[in-house]
DNA sequence: GACTGTGAAGCCATTCACAGCT
DNA sequence: AGCTGTGAATGGCTTCACAGTC
């Protein structure tokens, strides 16, 4: 077992692994097999094999994997074994969903701190925590030790909120604003943009009535 | 130049360039060349130029491309020339900032329903479209041609109503719950998965702090 | 017999490198 | 000289197929 050079289709993969395992170990299920898990999550189970060997051999020839077990070490890879502290900046529509989604916490995330510059939004609350101004982001990240930052900003703030972000020693983002964001290599970025997404099923659309499938 | 096998990486790309375009465009730009366009989304000169080479040839050697038709080529390539009626189902926070989301009508979406099973929720407003409940979805997919479908829904729920959708002839899932979904091979599902994006963070986080990178 | 772990093969996507046009 | 379009080379990911284990 060596580490290092994981392909990136693997760690999200494992994250659905992660979450089909959680559901089956609810239903008192105690072993899968590769097939089990693959049908579940929409894979091949010979890549399920391959992206679980990635870290060890968890399994039992002839048996299968133990739910709980595999379950545990999955969390323990991804880094879910402990609670990450989260700021989220953008308290607008979005923000707030996010701010007050309670599925976070289930996958080991805490958001704890949320910010925006209006200050029509400033003091009031969303859930437990208080809206905060940009200016309280460094005191916050230092103070909880935040290593990830949500950005839930529209598009033309984006790229500025990230180098505050990136100033106050942020190492993660999870971008939701429609653009590209430039920051140093040493900083990852993650984009969830549902314009890339959305537009991917109008050009398929498109296809399928211009082309013929199979 | 033949159509048919487009890589589902470029498709994703295709749109991000069309973004980029739009900004230059507004800047009064009239020329970039695959340069400018790579460094502007994030990616490799060649990528670029390979990318548009499936659908024609845009470019002039020597010069580069023109903004403006490139920009019309794409959105036309996308399938965003004509304006794309959507249903939503999920009134929740998630389903309402989706709702009320302006970037989706600049991008040529429009949100024509919206729909909930919760009782205290129907017959409110988002904007200005009022909340039905989903016995009414057959009817506003039909009147108003939707082929498309964003589910922004718990978990628990989702499955279902991907096979209602499913059932009232949507050909194309965006799906907000974090969950797989299992519909027929015809049907095209594109998931918008946070919990995903942020493990992948974590992961990569995780891995900097006990491997030494480059 | 059932199922994992894994080398080898196959497939797909990215990047290089250069001919060809302006 | 500058830049596109593209075959060839490379790199990465997925799937196959089977030896090994229970």
């Amino acid at each position: 077992m060596k580490t290092l050079k994981i392909p990136q289709a693997t760690v999200l993969r494992l994250s659905l692994y992660s979450r089909f395992l959680e559901q089956v170990a609810e239903k008192g299920v105690v072993t899968v097999s590769s097939v089990e898990i693959a049908d579940g999550v929409g894979v091949n189970p010979a890549q399920v094999r391959k992206d679980l060997a990635y870290f060890g051999e968890f399994g039992t020839r002839g048996v299968g994997y133990n739910v709980k077990e595999l379950s545990q070490h999955i969390r323990k890879i991804l880094g879910l074994h402990q609670v990450w502290p989260v700021v989220l900046i953008g308290a607008g529509k979005l923000g707030s969903a996010l701010a007050l989604y309670e599925g976070f916490q289930k996958r080991s995330f805490r958001i704890v701190g949320v910010f925006d510059n209006d200050p029509e939004k400033i003091g009031k609350k969303l859930g437990h925590l208080e809206i905060l101004p940009l200016d309280r982001l460094a005191e916050v990240v230092e103070e909880e030790g935040s290593q990830i930052g949500i950005i839930a900003v529209p598009a033309d703030a984006a790229q500025q909120v990230a180098e505050r972000l990136v100033g106050v020693g942020i190492k993660a983002i999870l971008n939701f604003s429609p653009c590209v964001l430039n920051v140093g290599e040493e900083v990852i970025v993650q984009n969830v943009d549902f314009s890339v997404n959305l537009e991917a099923l109008t050009f398929n659309l498109q296809m399928r009535r211009t082309v013929q499938f199979r």
